[in-house]
DNA sequence: CGTGGAAATGCACACGTGTATAATAGTTTA
DNA sequence: TAAACTATTATACACGTGTGCATTTCCACG
């Protein structure tokens, strides 16, 4: 069993209170007194407990975080950055990743946060049902959620810029020369691949050029390494594409092994682009060109969000007025474009 | 506020104790009552106070993750599989990432696990120092550490047979037919680094070949991107190897980019070996041959290690006598070699 | 020398839950 | 019919901490 401050008072001749009261620094508790105290905490090893001080106080200093799964190279990124901003501002993390769980409606993940009563939480996962949010929203917690594609309008929400990103890469595709882009989209719709797709069309359209049906295709994102029958499709066309504007990395690093398998040379036979510049990105071979996202900024945005509104909703408590509850933000990073090795003019035919 | 039994005793018009027991599916309550109960509980969105539990029942069900930076390749795959299996057994993760904070003797990050009266703790980390162990072990909790690389005897440990590995990353290597083999070690000494130097030793002399003291070159693995200084060194031998086994895949990818650099074509030119199989070694360019890290497996194996730590401390606290403590374990386990692009036989002079 | 006040500390209670024990009602048995 | 039991629920207290209030001590001032 831990030491107590009812320990430490005894060892001290002293009531708990003034343990209490030393330890927090009350000027009210004699110098020496709180020195003695102070010293015999130490000594002993005292450390308090989080759940009793919680139950008096009110106040976890938790923050709950969801994540689809923890080895996922865009989130684990961007939980860097949130673990960097919260530790900092004193809070810690309590975790639930939720690969499978996801699936029960009543999620014993998403129980255990509650339960914990974290004083805000942080939802870093593409997917999170409705259902999730009644739940959550029940505790009526400040809420931030990063990178998430729901198509619901939900109030803090931190995006990244994915219309801007696909404009400039497509623009970058443009700029080469290439006149027949194609782009391979992934099969769960939602505001990302709304978004991309959109950036895509734009792009191309304001160049005042066409985009035939026939290349958009698109394909699941599950399976980025196997061969990309999307792919496939669109290079066996009477007329290919001479570039890919591809979903995301993951999905790029497939097409372009599958183009490898077709025989086709990448960049010189056919150009790709990715978008969110994964780690490894810069690893493949060639080196793919990508849309940067600030996956760490994105982070310590998201996190910096969450400490607005806990300040926020804490001012609010004490005030007792409501002054009609934190402003609603949704905040939109850009990244940039990165322009590696996968891309190249196309070939004069 | 969130509700607590009383605000449902008084709806249901009983007291607080019949509420805990009727949730608790105490036999001893009314069946009707308790049924009456459960439905205003669901009705009012009831979550219990874990904190208030836990100060009465003295069990957290949580357990303390320690770990260096969230998104390391090699350990965010770790944390999967402890993730799977300390949630599948009821447990919550309380993670305290620790990047820079470790430097700290007095890390906020260990003391807030332990504020928490976590029930068990889990160190997926390198650099725990002494100092740390010592903080952590005044708790005298139930605690796994996996893949440390530190020289103290620790008593429950997952290792990864980092001999056996290298072992036959060198051994390929010989069945190759390559005779001037190079080892790329990390400057950061510790148990890792001397087994897999160790490996590849020992399987040299077994070959009855010698190993030129030149050939054991040291890099920092903190920048495996940058050009390696070691592999620039290597090659500017008289007679340079034709065949590098790096300490690990990031290594290993830097050496490859090193070689490219130099204008050396791998693996024709030089073969190049990893160890860890992580997850971009499959996407570089040529194909990593590695040693697969059974990482997510090894997660999982420490985590059950961690769960009868748990169950074993439980029962002891029970029975009140203490036949010695859980048993020192102590877990090694073995990865397979993976073959793919990055070795050849070496060119005929 | 008595009184007012400041300084220092102890006492009592609260947070939300769980459990041992007491109390009540209802039922059976001698 | 009274006693002994069972079933059901209420009362009391504990966990470890923090805080309002009462209490004690001591010094200064009139």
């Amino acid at each position: 069993m831990p030491i107590t401050v009812k320990d430490i008072a005894q060892r001290a001749g002293v009531s708990h209170p003034t343990v209490s009261r030393a330890l927090h620094d009350d000027p009210r508790v004699a110098p020496q007194t709180a020195a003695h105290i102070k010293q015999i905490a130490a000594q002993l090893g005292y450390v308090p407990s989080a759940a009793a001080r919680s139950l008096k106080t009110n106040r976890t200093r938790v923050v709950g975080i969801i994540v689809n799964r923890i080895s996922d190279p865009f989130y684990s990124r961007v939980l860097d950055g949130i673990q960097e901003v919260l530790s900092a501002a004193g809070y810690s993390l309590f975790l639930s990743a939720a690969n499978t769980e996801f699936t029960d409606p009543d999620s014993s993940a998403i129980r255990a946060i509650v339960e914990h009563r974290v004083e805000g939480l942080m939802i870093c996962s593409m997917f999170v049902s409705a259902a999730h949010f009644t739940q959550l929203a029940g505790s009526n917690r400040p809420l931030v959620i990063a990178h998430n594609l729901s198509p619901e309008d939900t109030p803090h929400t931190i995006y990244h810029d994915d219309r801007y990103g696909s404009g400039q890469l497509t623009q970058h595709l443009l700029n080469l020369g290439h006149t027949r882009i194609a782009f391979v989209g992934n099969t769960h719709k939602g505001r990302e691949t709304r978004d991309r797709l959109k950036g895509f069309r734009e792009t191309i359209r304001r160049a005042r050029q066409h985009v035939p049906a026939e290349y958009i295709a698109y394909d699941s994102p599950d399976a980025p390494l196997a061969i990309s029958a999307a792919v496939r499709r669109l290079m066996q066309l009477p007329t290919p594409p001479t570039a890919l504007v591809c979903y995301n990395d993951a999905m790029a690093i497939g097409a372009m092994e599958t183009l490898r398998q077709l025989g086709k040379h990448v960049p010189r036979e056919c150009s790709v682009v990715g978008f969110d510049n994964i780690s490894f990105s810069a690893y493949v071979h060639p080196l793919l060109t990508t849309f940067d996202q600030p996956k760490y900024e994105l982070g310590r945005v998201a996190a910096q969000m969450l400490l607005r509104q806990l300040d926020h909703s804490r001012a609010r408590a004490s005030e007792d007025d409501e002054p009609n509850g934190a402003p609603r933000s949704s905040i939109t990073l850009r990244g940039q474009l990165l322009v590696r090795e996968s891309t190249a003019p196309p070939l004069k035919m």
